[in-house]
DNA sequence: CTGGGTGCAAATTCTTTGCAAAACC
DNA sequence: GGTTTTGCAAAGAATTTGCACCCAG
């Protein structure tokens, strides 16, 4: 999907900023930096103010669309949702599944980052007590 | 342990800073933020400045002692590592052992947080390729 | 045309740093 | 007594905000 359909169907206006901004990150496999999404508009020839990122960065936010985390270095990075798997978790109480976006994503960038590991796999299971369960138990 | 003993364990200075921060870090069974354990030296009348705080905890984690991750609130929780339990991750390739922080305690925070689930346990298999099988395959 | 989006500059927030004075061993 | 560590204030880095102007719908 380009760049356009994308924020069409999240009914977000096109603009010019905000073209290159969803580029970059559909084009990225990893995590980047505000930094780095703001460089690489510029030189794609479109250029986007360091706040119109932060701000159009702030909107997928909002909108659930994009992963932010710290990788340790005091910046966020983001990444695209949909280049996220999910896990399942399930409460133990009333056996209710739900998705979450894998947490792995930033634990495994720590991991290559700090330990110089590559190609991690990972297995996991999830399970706790839900919101309602908690409740009703009170 | 007492903080004194574990300042001295540690080879640092004894100081009234340092034991204030320890004492909180060690009282405290979830991650913390700074400005947390600035408070809370306050209220137990022994007050460290902000930036021995900084400090501290620099040093602490410097040594290894102390597990420091972002939240998603643009701040850093701390917290003692003898509270967290180890995983091993093994290389797929010369399946050497290694042991790393859990991962996941900064990720069941954040489950808590934003998804409201509380107990949460895992299990987690971790695999990847260390640093020198790939600069052998190289 | 009109409200949301942008650029710019200034403000905030969290963290780090320089330096003289104080505390530790 | 000689280092380390501290407190204070000032600097830095990342992010947010206010506001006038602009542009997509």
């Amino acid at each position: 999907m380009d760049s356009v359909l994308y924020l069409k169907k999240q009914k977000m206006k096109v603009t010019k900023g905000r073209i290159a901004i969803i580029e970059v990150l559909m084009h990225c496999k990893k995590a980047i930096t505000v930094e780095y999404i703001y460089e690489s508009c510029q030189q794609n020839g479109k250029s986007a103010d360091l706040s119109t990122v932060y701000r159009t960065l702030d909107t997928l936010e909002s909108k659930d669309l994009v992963n932010k985390f710290d990788l340790g270095d005091g910046k966020y990075n983001y990444l695209l949702k949909d280049k996220i798997h999910k896990h399942i978790i399930e409460c133990s109480c009333c056996h209710k599944k739900q998705e979450i976006d894998c947490p792995m994503v930033q634990i495994e960038e720590l991991i290559k980052n700090k330990m110089g590991y590559s190609t991690i796999q990972h297995e996991l299971k999830i399970k706790g007590i839900c919101e309602e369960c908690k409740k009703s138990k009170k």
